[in-house]
DNA sequence: TCAAAATCAATCAAAATCCTTCATTATTTT
DNA sequence: AAAATAATGAAGGATTTTGATTGATTTTGA
């Protein structure tokens, strides 16, 4: 791989996150650890980065407040956590829809190149298109606030795909009120989404259980969900009601 | 192949990527590695890239620009000339579509607020909504180079709209061939976007002139041409042809 | 605090890329 | 058309980059 095109994959990933573990880089352009350690310290003495034990962090002229830090860096990884094992279930060869939202965008960076994705994120297409991935936009109205795409042709045009596997984000999680999100009609795009695949996968770290928000988008037994470490009472809410992959962080 | 015609598609190819590989140059362009290496060899020297191991990459901060910029600032100055003449004929509450590309995205920054924009240019996007402006996506294949929608769904998404105007970039435009354009995917998008508007109009500078490229969008007559100053002989080739109006810089 | 685990720096052989040279093929000039 | 000039592709050895291994250092967790 070319030398710059690694170093600009880890300045980008570098950017969304603030910090970056060896071990992410290395998947991330599969090259060998020594590789990246070796780019750490070209890219640390053009100061483009700070290394850190484990990996490098932005380098950033004011510290940030260290609370705030360590509460979004440790929310951030659970997240990272979950999205990866999410990728682990892909297959190569497979068609896959990715939703809009800044749950389903951690899985970007570890997704294999043999995939097909269709997505309402525009947001995410730069960083599919980078990792070679062959991507379809969903048509539809762009919402302003969250960059995705909705409304009736969103709808029309999710009609055009099926899917092997779907993957979400949600608002809120319940036995008996199922998947809820804020937005009616991003609620639709999701509901049919994951009517078009063969599984329906939910990405939530632990806040999102227990809570409903405005619009439902599907029964709670339509997916599986991905999560990090639960408490057991929550567990047991849902044993029996649908598959909960639990990822330990 | 004649050797201008390689060293443009090598600019060109990093211009859309920031970092080309030598083996990508020689499949784009089918020739040997020699012949590439020589040819990044000469473009460094002419400051038009940086050579680094395994290819070249975007050389950043200024030097790129005024280098290339005999030719380009000039065009540049024209095609915004071009782009806020072309802004003036839209009116408060008409629907508006908007071609991907370079030439078009001029158009972004003068248009008002009050009308709705379709549009098959991903990168368009945060422009237009950062004018809140209301904003139609084309669902299908996003194309890696354009970072244009384009496909089979993208002429189904576009039969959702019925448009006042359009607006088009092109690469050719011939009396006797019409408007043409080297992706013949492309072309689709834009003949069908022309014929769901009541007017449609081409943006071009006078190098646009008497070419041809490979796919065909349209019969000269079907649009207006917005253009800079042209030739008083190139002028007469379309006289009663079709529309030209000329902006004069 | 201490020991286990993880991360790191240094080294070296293998792989990839690069440069030089030369024969061959195009293009231009005469 | 022939000669001169320029561009091309292939082959070899030189150089750079890479990945694996080692032992040193740092972090972690009891």
């Amino acid at each position: 791989m070319l030398e710059t095109e690694r170093h600009e994959k880890i300045l980008q990933l570098l950017k969304e996150k603030n910090t970056v573990k060896i071990q992410e880089l290395v998947e991330l352009t599969s090259s060998s650890e020594s590789t990246i350690r070796r780019d750490l310290t070209v890219l640390e003495k053009k100061e483009y980065l700070k290394r850190v034990h484990g990996g490098a962090s932005k380098l950033q002229g004011k510290l940030q407040e260290p609370t705030m830090n360590e509460k979004s860096s440790k929310n951030h990884q659970a997240k990272q956590k979950i999205a990866q094992f999410a990728v682990g279930l892909i297959e190569e060869g497979e068609s896959i829809y990715l939703d809009a939202g800044s749950t389903i965008v951690e899985m970007i960076p570890f997704l294999p190149e043999n995939i097909v994705v269709v997505t309402n994120g525009i947001t995410h297409i730069p960083l599919l298109l980078e990792k070679n991935i062959k991507t379809y936009l969903i048509g539809g109205f762009v919402k302003p606030s969250t960059n995705a795409v909705v409304g009736r042709d969103a709808i029309a045009s999710l009609e055009h795909y099926r899917f092997d596997k779907c993957f979400m984000g949600v608002n809120g999680i319940h036995p008996q009120y199922g998947y809820t999100t804020p937005d009616q009609e991003e609620a639709a795009v999701k509901q049919l989404a994951m009517s078009l695949s063969r599984e329906a996968f939910i990405l939530a770290d632990d806040s999102k259980f227990s809570e409903v928000a405005f619009a439902r988008i599907a029964d709670i037994k339509t997916a599986t969900i991905i999560t990090n470490d639960l408490e057991s009472d929550i567990k047991n809410q849902y044993a029996g009601k649908t598959d909960i992959k639990v990822v330990t962080a």
